[in-house]
DNA sequence: AGGAAAAATATACGAAAGGATAATCCTTTA
DNA sequence: TAAAGGATTATCCTTTCGTATATTTTTCCT
């Protein structure tokens, strides 16, 4: 089975290339951009499956994507991204795409995946379909009062708000912030909630 | 790969059965009832996937399909259905399936998805899914910049790092932040993240 | 071309957030 | 009983956010 990956960041390319021949026997070409991407499919026959990433030069958000399953004469095409912007399975299927693979896959659910989207199927990882349905074991050793400050962040309210509705004085409710933005590996409260969302915490 | 299908049409079971372990290449059991499904689970070793029917005798629905997953020690266990009751992909992987197979699918996604399941897995049919797909009217008169700014806030970026992203100034983005806030209702820059991710704008 | 609307920029100020450090209290464990 | 660790609170300080107001471009429409 003949697979392309486009991604502009090398040791992704060579590592994942390295993996799924190995892992999942497939041949896989690189390349590192768009356009590139868009000439490989051109030449000689088409692959079986295209991936390629999403903050890559020339992809231009979905518009690439777009081209690319032009390109690929019916052949599916995916989506892969580090981030996750919200709504994507949407937008992805609705560019014709045969999938979205966020980087944060375990190898082996990619190896499965690509094989599914290679025989026509659609693949998108259900958490970002749904993330109500999310499962138990996906802990990050949050502290049951994080988790009650965290629900408060992801409804957008101000420390001295949670604080009243904890019942704590404001300080406190810093520090857990501080700490829930440091267990996460967040920036500041809006990218802890937004992790959280993406998470199906709140 | 061991496969068991509870279902209680006879002419289902057959012919999936042996068009499941002649394109497949699966060995396929198939039983009638729950009873008998958790009968066969607990003799010999585990199946690699166990296939329910929705509307088989013994079911009495969600029910029947958490004794079967509890019954088959960690190995998946899927729900089939005919007529799909709404809901049921939430239910389905609350109750600890691995998937939902409507009986309208082709027989070739048929097979993909059983091999999906069986390496471990979740699978349900996207249309099932997210049927609130295509919403149309959902503008709220953002302009393009207030629409990149807002991704800038979604990402967790600071006023500043949106600023030199953009190319622009520092005031120009709190300005666009107090802007999009009124326009969104929010509260804050961390009310509009989470509403704007909850429209899947970004 | 002239005018209206949108976009960008600037200054200023009070409120909130974010970080560091330390003390207190309570529970669990050695 | 002592030590350890978690949770809470406090203080101090710096940065960022949020708002108001005013000015300048740009852009678009008649």
């Amino acid at each position: 089975m003949r697979i392309l990956i486009a991604d502009d960041h090398e040791l992704l390319r060579d590592v994942l290339r390295s993996y799924l021949e190995s892992e999942g026997g497939f041949a896989v070409e690189t390349v590192a951009d768009l356009p590139q991407a868009l000439a490989a499919i051109s030449v000689a026959e088409p692959f079986d499956l295209v991936l390629l990433d999403y903050s890559m030069p020339g992809m231009n958000g979905f518009e690439g994507l777009e081209q690319a399953v032009a390109h690929n004469g019916g052949r599916p095409v995916a989506l892969m991204s580090g981030l996750a912007p919200a709504g994507v399975p949407d937008r992805v299927l609705a560019s014709g795409a045969a999938g979205y693979l966020p980087k944060t896959l375990p190898a082996r659910s990619v190896v499965n995946a690509i094989r599914f989207m290679a025989a026509g199927e659609t693949y998108v990882p259900l958490d970002l379909v749904r993330p109500a349905a999310a499962t138990v074991g996906d802990d990050t050793n949050l502290s049951p009062r994080e988790r009650q400050v965290l629900s408060g962040l992801c409804a957008g309210h101000a420390n001295k708000e949670i604080a009243r509705q904890l019942e704590l004085r404001e300080p406190t409710i810093k520090l857990h912030v501080k700490l829930i933005c440091r267990k996460l590996g967040a920036r500041n409260r809006t990218h802890a909630a937004m992790i959280a969302r993406e998470r199906g915490w709140c």
